[in-house]
DNA sequence: TAAAAATTTGACTTGACATTCAAAAATTGA
DNA sequence: TCAATTTTTGAATGTCAAGTCAAATTTTTA
């Protein structure tokens, strides 16, 4: 990669982070392109000579949430831990990622209402291969004992909801650090698949 | 109440029904007060002889939408069942309600790009009252020793994150009846709290 | 039935915002 | 340095949908 093409790269980074940092304040229908741009120093028309358009613009976004809630398994899973610790590490993770890229997760609620059929296709495919990671670990927390599940796609679903709702009412416990919440959901979650 | 004003209300009422199939379908910045009109055989012009604007409709189908869960736990309240068996019932029906009543459901996240901070107060305070409902439930259940919960307003968000997020993988186990559905989530969320 | 009241219509206004683009500015490299 | 290339600018364009309103139609009422 040439050193033009890293600087473009850069930018282009520069400019997620800023878009989520703006939609996380405004919501997708909310930031214009000109907010955006704002937050950047910058015009709204550098933004289309990166982007293609709002459109694409948050969809990159979005794929950078979930390819980097991806990242967050795989480094838990490397660690020496029993399925059930895993489990519990995967779910505070997610939590404390949700609340630190709020506005990436609530991409995810109807995203259907926002990005085009193929934008979709790869979002769902990211999202499929991130609840099997779930699956597997519970399915391991059952093989070794720790859990009690039946049907593992809906308690996989349940527990998920549970964890992804957090955006909605973190806010309400304002004392707490994202840390020592994630902490106390995680509790409670785990027990949706607990024996 | 005048035959004319029931006939108006009642015309309202038509109006909001329709508006939340269409909200259901395209969700809210996806549709247009064409949209809903034409839903109804009618022209947009109309709707603005019962409706303030857009935003006034959809706020007054969001509070019937809260109302009516009030009615669903008052109902199951009044019943002669333990505090579990209560709390189990409850949660089915909102999740059968809110899997009936998707649109309503899906403008309960991110109200505040919707509404104005006067609706917004309204709606805040409705759904508080629904959740201090849930509140007693899992208190009395824990006094009976059915549950246990040391922090009941983090084990009821949990909870309620659980059930709301249906909304977003019903479609997922498609061979299944809503209330079959509504059965099997119920069961894994009650472990969150209990003993 | 005919005047009054309620309801509906659809063309019109308006504003917001995404997107385009030619020209200007800044950067790069020979 | 200066020409080529990349990047930024901001004004202009186009679209879409919310909201308005006077006139037409329908319903009510006396």
């Amino acid at each position: 990669m040439s050193l033009m093409e890293r600087k473009t790269a850069e930018k282009k980074n520069k400019i997620l982070n800023s878009a989520l940092i703006v939609l996380a304040e405004k919501g997708y229908h909310g930031t214009t392109m000109e907010d955006i741009a704002n937050h950047l120093l910058m015009t709204k028309g550098s933004l289309y000579y990166y982007f293609k358009g709002k459109q694409d613009l948050v969809f990159q976004s979005q794929i950078r949430i979930l390819k980097q809630s991806m990242e967050n398994v795989k480094s838990v899973n490397q660690q020496e831990l029993t399925s059930e610790e895993k489990l519990a590490s995967v779910i505070s993770k997610h939590i404390e990622y949700s609340l630190r890229e709020k506005a990436g997760f609530l991409l995810m609620v109807n995203p259907a209402e926002i990005f085009s059929e193929t934008q979709l296709t790869e979002i769902y495919h990211l999202r499929e291969a991130y609840a099997a990671c779930y699956d597997e670990l519970i399915e391991a927390g059952v093989k070794a004992g720790y859990f009690k599940v039946e049907n593992i796609p809906v308690a996989r679903n349940v527990l998920l909801g549970a964890m992804n709702w957090v955006t909605q009412w973190y806010s309400e416990e304002g004392a707490l650090s994202i840390e020592a919440f994630a902490q106390l959901v995680t509790d409670y979650t785990m027990r949706i698949v607990r024996k």
